[in-house]
RNA sequence: GGGUAGAUGGCAGAGUGGUCAAUUGCACCAGACUGUAAAUCUGGCCUCUUCGGAGUUCGGGGGUUCGAAUCCCUCUCUACCCA
C-alpha cells in the first residue's frame, strides 16, 4: 500500500526548510510502511480570519504530500490557541475574537484551504475541545512541564528580552498549548514554516513526558513576496491570494523580481529540479511566464493558464486590451471622468484621480483618449473600455 | 514606588511660536524605457474644490497667543535607569 521508504522520503524532503530529525522520520516511515499504518500528521491553523495566501500553501503543500503518499493529515483548528495570540514573528495581540467570529473563520479557512489539501480526507480537530474542558488543575499540570528559562531560550522571546519589550505571561503559554495538541492527536509528524520550530520543538518534548514517541517535525521556508524581500504577508500586501482572479495572480506573478523564481518554482510547483534548472536556463520572460501559468492552473485549471497567457500577450506584447476583464457598473450617460475612475477601483480618491488625469495616465476607448482634463466628462456606452496603468475595466451600463 | 527620555503622515526620521499640509529617505502609485523583471529618468503620494482656494492633521483633552507640531497644564501610552 505505500510506497518504499526512500521513495518517500526523497519526496518529503524537497523544499523542506528543515527536519528534527530526519532519522526519526525514516524510522517512522518504516514502521508505517512495515505495518501498513498510515503516519498522523499534524498541520495547525488559528481561525483569526485572513485570506489564504501562496505563503500558506508552502506548509499545506507538503501536508498535501503526505495525504498523497497515504497519510492521514490532521488539521487543527486553533479555536483555543487563537484566543492567547502566536507569539511567532510580530503578531502581538489578537483581542476581540468571539466564538462566533472564530467558527465563522475556520469556515472560511477550511474553504480557501480545499485548494491545496483533501480537506474531506483529513481529521479536523478543533483544540477547544480540549482546552475548553480544562481545569485550573490540568492547566498547572501543562504549566508544570516547561521553565521559564526553556521558554525563554526561544529566539523570539530572547530577542525581546534583550530589546527590552514586554512578553505577556499568557504568551508563554502558546507554545505549551500547540505543543499538548500534539500528544492529544498522537502526532507522527507536526508541519509548519520555519517560524514554528520552537513550537513544533516543544510537542516533542510534552510527547516524551506523556511516554509517546516524539513527533517529526518538519518546517518549510517562508516564502517571500512579490517584493522579492519581505515574508510574504497581507499586511506587507506583497501577497498572491489563493482566491485571486486569474490574471491577477499571473499579472503578479510576472512582477516577482527575476531572482525569486527558483524559489517559487521550487516551493510552489511539483517540478523536478532538473526540470526547473532547465526552465531557468532559457529567456527569463519564458520562465516567468510559466510560472505564472502553474500558479494560475494550479488554482483555475490549465484551460484558465492558457487563456490568461493569451490575454497577457495580447494586453502587454500588442498593446490591446485582454478577453477577460474586471466590469464596474455605472448608471447613467455621462458622468464625470473622475467619478468613474473612482467607481472603477482605479484610485483611491478624487484628488488622486485628479493628478493621475493629469499625469496622463488615464485613457478609454478604442482609441486610448486621453480626457482634455480632469473635470472632463465620460460619455459612457456599454463595454467600454477604461484604463489606468496596468489596470483594465469594462464599463457596463446598469 | 522613584527618576529620565519620548509619542510627527504606511515606515524611518527632520522640524522647537508665524514663510509648516510639515525637509529627507524607504515603501507605494503613475509616465518614459521595457520582459507588468532589474536599472535609470520624470511626476505624484491627507480630503474636497467653481482650481482662486477651503477643510481636517503632528498621542488624547484643556490653556496661553493675533497665530502652536512647536509654549503651559493634564491624561494616556512607550522606552531606559533605580527600587
Amino acid at each position: 500500500m505505500f510506497r518504499p521508504v526512500d521513495e518517500q522520503l526523497s519526496l518529503l524532503l524537497r523544499g523542506a526548510a528543515q527536519v528534527e530529525t530526519e532519522k526519526d522520520l525514516r524510522t517512522k516511515l518504516q514502521r508505517s510502511f512495515d505495518t501498513n499504518t498510515p503516519l498522523r500528521v499534524k498541520y495547525g491553523i488559528d481561525p483569526t480570519g485572513f485570506d489564504v495566501h501562496l505563503g500558506h500553501t508552502v506548509p499545506l503543500r507538503k501536508l498535501r504530500q503526505f495525504q498523497e503518499l497515504g497519510h492521514k493529515a490532521v488539521l487543527i483548528i486553533g479555536t483555543a490557541t487563537a484566543l492567547v495570540g502566536d507569539p511567532s514573528g510580530r503578531d502581538s495581540s489578537r483581542a476581540g475574537l468571539t466564538p462566533e467570529t472564530i467558527e465563522t473563520n475556520a469556515k472560511n479557512y477550511l474553504t480557501q484551504i480545499a485548494k491545496v489539501v483533501d480537506v474531506s480526507q483529513c481529521e479536523v480537530r478543533p483544540n477547544a475541545e480540549c482546552f475548553g474542558i480544562w481545569g485550573f488543575a490540568d492547566m498547572l499540570k501543562l504549566l508544570g512541564q516547561s521553565t521559564v528559562q526553556q521558554i525563554l531560550a526561544r529566539e523570539d522571546f530572547s530577542n525581546r528580552v534583550k530589546a527590552g519589550t514586554a512578553i505577556y505571561l499568557h504568551e508563554c503559554l502558546y507554545p505549551l498549548m500547540q505543543g499538548w495538541d500534539s500528544v492529544e492527536i498522537k502526532a507522527d509528524v507536526e508541519l509548519g514554516g520555519t517560524e514554528q520550530l520552537f513550537n513544533l520543538m516543544v510537542g516533542r518534548d510534552l510527547q516524551k513526558g506523556a511516554s509517546q514517541a516524539p513527533q517529526v517535525c518538519l518546517t518549510s521556508p517562508i516564502l517571500r513576496g512579490l517584493d522579492g524581500v519581505k515574508k510574504m504577508g497581507k499586511s506587507l500586501g506583497n501577497f498572491i491570494g489563493v482566491g485571486d482572479a486569474a490574471r491577477e495572480q499571473f499579472g503578479k506573478t510576472m512582477s516577482i523580481p527575476d531572482e525569486m523564481m527558483r524559489e517559487w518554482y521550487t516551493l510552489l510547483t511539483n517540478r523536478s529540479t532538473g526540470e526547473i534548472d532547465g526552465i531557468l536556463a532559457g529567456k527569463p520572460n519564458e520562465a516567468k511566464k510559466q510560472l505564472g501559468a502553474d500558479i494560475v492552473a494550479w488554482f483555475h485549471g490549465a484551460d484558465a493558464a492558457v487563456q490568461v497567457q493569451a490575454d497577457w500577450a495580447k494586453q502587454f506584447s500588442q498593446g490591446g486590451d485582454p478577453d477577460d476583464m474586471p466590469e464596474v457598473i455605472l448608471a447613467g450617460q455621462s458622468l464625470p471622468v473622475l467619478d468613474v475612475m473612482v467607481a472603477a477601483g482605479f484610485c483611491k480618491s478624487k484628488s488622486e484621480a485628479r493628478k493621475k488625469v493629469e499625469e496622463g495616465a488615464f485613457n478609454y476607448g478604442p482609441d486610448r483618449t486621453k480626457p482634455a482634463d480632469f473635470k472632463a466628462m465620460l460619455d459612457l456606452t456599454d463595454g467600454l473600455v477604461i484604463r489606468l496603468g496596468r489596470k483594465v475595466v469594462r464599463v457596463k451600463l446598469s
